[in-house]
DNA sequence: TCCTAACTTGGACTTCGTCTAAGTCAACAC
DNA sequence: GTGTTGACTTAGACGAAGTCCAAGTTAGGA
């Protein structure tokens, strides 16, 4: 985690300690939050943060490459602090809740050339849907 | 089209001109129109009909399964009336155009029952991104 | 033709996110 | 250590997308 303020500071990013706030938050739990529980965690360690910074801050670790953005159907977009290890994700349709996953293979690999109508394909988000042990109706025997 | 009409009146739908205009307009257009953009086309022949008839009918939709809702990034929410046909999306990052696209394989092989933390999974959908040509950079030669 | 539950309406409201102007401060130079 | 400055932060207004609700309307069966 020191590490990743190393390579925010090598980046020539100002070290204040809000973003060291919001760093630390992403990079301590290994979940996905929303930027307002990002929010919420960061105010408990430095209560004057403002929704606007923790906003900003997150923008930015995106654009670094630093953290993810998944968005899930409608909701507030979640923050994926664990960017450096290619994973993709199940979602549960019944409380939201996320999971990362590791399929196999490469996705990208299953849309040939000739079906990119000219686009250059840099990604390809899986999104795997269910339901979670929690959410599913009980089974008759 | 009239095909649509009479699967929603087989389910049981009351076929009032709202929900026939906002069928139409899904099912005339082979593009990925945002609520609002449907809306727009629906006012165009049926001007009383309000927003929130409009979001109702499309989440009816949705939950019928006749339409699919594609999420992309932060933006509105789009309607793809192509649900009957199995394909995933393209999305330009530049302008947010979308395309659907026929990759080969099914992305849920990908994932081995003992990576799938109990959930029972039922979808998986796959987001190609990527620029469009219109979007690309010029290339030094 | 009547009745009624289902549907629609407009507008207020919520949620999520962005923007702005004014104030603050980290990091560099000295 | 002190000063300087441009990057950063703040509060709150604003905006977009979507939901909710009470009152009014209507499709379709009796």
């Amino acid at each position: 985690m020191s590490d990743l303020l190393e390579r925010l500071r090598a980046r020539g990013w100002r070290l204040t300690s809000q973003r060291r706030v919001v760093a630390e938050v992403l990079d301590g739990e290994h979940v996905h939050l929303t930027a307002d529980e990002v929010h919420a965690r960061a105010a408990a360690r430095l209560p004057e943060i403002s929704r606007a910074t923790v906003y900003n801050t997150l923008g930015e670790l995106v654009a670094l490459g630093e953290v993810l953005e998944v968005a899930t159907d409608g909701r507030a977009r979640r923050y994926d602090p664990n960017a450096h290890h290619a994973h993709q994700h199940l979602v549960c349709s019944g409380c939201g809740a996320i999971r990362d996953v590791h399929p196999h293979g490469d996705p990208l690999a299953a849309l040939p050339a000739d079906g990119r109508f000219g686009f250059t394909v840099t990604a390809a988000e899986v999104t795997y849907r269910g339901l979670c042990p929690n959410c599913l109706p009980p089974q008759a025997p």
